[in-house]
DNA sequence: TAATCGCCGTGACAAAAGTCATCGTCATGT
DNA sequence: ACATGACGATGACTTTTGTCACGGCGATTA
């Protein structure tokens, strides 16, 4: 059952939802968009398993290429379904994730504009290992295997940037193994709060200032817990003094024991 | 700090090893051995990355392997060092693993004869993502990173052929992040144990018999845990009768309920 | 033979993770 | 104005995980 169908009520067991927004399986249908006035010729070049394509080549490509817009929350394929193609952010962000039949998420990865994805089954031809998600408002171009495996025999070059992207993937895989299987909530959120300031911290008088750009839900599926622990453990990095939280703005007050933190046993 | 030096002594906090065999940071010298009697071209005709070349580039591939022994215990390379080539196994296992300060071990992946390893560093010009280390004896043959890049420059559907491989490797790593993420130390067990059981089990009369093919402690860092917990489970797997323990052997009398206990949460 | 070492099992304990229920707040729509 | 629903905090509790210490067993070696 690939996409196209109706959607599938949440049969079976009744399960208790600690998910993030809504249940993929129950989004609503899905939009297949044909939208002849698109241009995605500008994203295309941006993307980095395209590039060193010349004009005419993403112009080709891009003619093949077919928009497709969800809205927040909305399910772009599912585990499991066969492979039809790849896709590429052209606005938005995309989520892949896990889902544990408790209705627990993990995420794997959250991906935005420029960036492909599920461009590996494509080539081994299985399904897709997880599902994935529009996070806001999202458009993406679709790419089908056909086209894209053609392009990869006519430009070698190609598969050899996908290795490369792959390789960025990989790389982020192991890391949540790694944080999963050695630390604690309390580093995965530490990290999560530092990576956080590094890339848009602002420097105030008292401290860094952050400001989470996603419930304690999303987070809690991002460094793998729920809900709960993600609030009690902000909680007490507070009572300890490293942070002042006032809704969804964090003020960092110690860096330097949110970073002991994190070395402490990574 | 990076490779290079002599071996490093465990320095700093005085870590208790709770780790699989002898520490890799420990291990002796590297050999590097040239055999030029060897002949390695059987073994690359069975690398999935390689078929579809012909005899002859085979042949010239051969050439340009050199081959490396180590022996049970010892390092390959270790995480972070920056990568010069990949492996080839040729016979033996090799372990691959990412490495807590606290001297825990979280297995990636475990290659046998006809793997290739770490053919994604080689691409994206990082650092290896994690150790290696051989698990028995082993002969690896060692390509260097320019002779696979001029080879996939010449054979354009070798890094297809990578990214299929690739592929099943990224899977594996989502698996692993399931199971940390979503399962108990029980539940991570019975799967070994059902896996093992559909490899190698043999039927008696009385259920299915297998034989554990390492240590507790090396079952722990393959799924995630401490020997201990192993040790605990196993026994309580056997008090609930779904299992006997003879030393490495393991009859499955219900096998149906360990079955179950996968399912119940996965 | 005795000593040592690696591996295994286990009790006792501490810490972390997760579950369940409850309450408060805020925004939204009827 | 009120009901509703998403989000967040938190207390009480159970389960799981991990740590430490100890003792037993078998193989290897001095």
């Amino acid at each position: 059952m690939a996409e196209g169908g109706p959607p599938l009520a949440a049969k079976g067991r009744a399960v208790k939802l600690n998910t993030v927004s809504s249940c993929p399986r129950c989004s609503g249908t899905i939009p297949i968009v044909l939208d002849s006035t698109h241009k995605p010729g500008q994203t295309l070049a941006k993307v980095p398993i395209f590039s060193g394509l010349t004009e005419s080549e993403l112009g080709f490509l891009a003619q093949r290429t077919v928009p497709r817009h969800y809205s927040a929350g909305e399910m772009v394929f599912g585990e499991g379904e066969p492979c039809s193609g790849l896709y590429v952010v052209e606005s938005g962000n995309v989520r892949i994730f896990k889902c544990s039949p408790n209705g627990r998420e993990q995420v794997l990865s959250i991906d935005g504009p420029g960036s492909s994805i599920a461009e590996l089954p494509v080539f081994d031809g299985g399904a897709y290992p997880a599902s994935a998600a529009a996070v806001d408002d999202v458009t993406l171009l679709f790419v089908s295997k056909q086209d894209f495996q053609a392009l990869c025999l006519a430009h070698p070059q190609v598969p050899l940037k996908v290795l490369r992207v792959v390789g960025a993937r990989l790389r982020r895989l192991v890391g949540i193994i790694e944080g999963l299987s050695f630390t604690t909530v309390r580093h995965r959120l530490a990290s999560y709060l530092l990576r956080l300031a590094q890339k848009s911290g602002k420097r105030t008088a008292d401290g860094v200032e952050v400001t989470l750009p996603i419930t304690n839900q999303e987070l809690a599926a991002q460094i793998g817990t729920v809900r709960e622990l993600v609030s009690r453990n902000l909680s007490r990095l507070q009572a300890e003094g490293m942070l002042k939280i006032d809704g969804r703005n964090v003020l960092i007050h110690n860096l330097k024991a949110l970073e002991d933190e994190n070395r402490s046993a990574e």
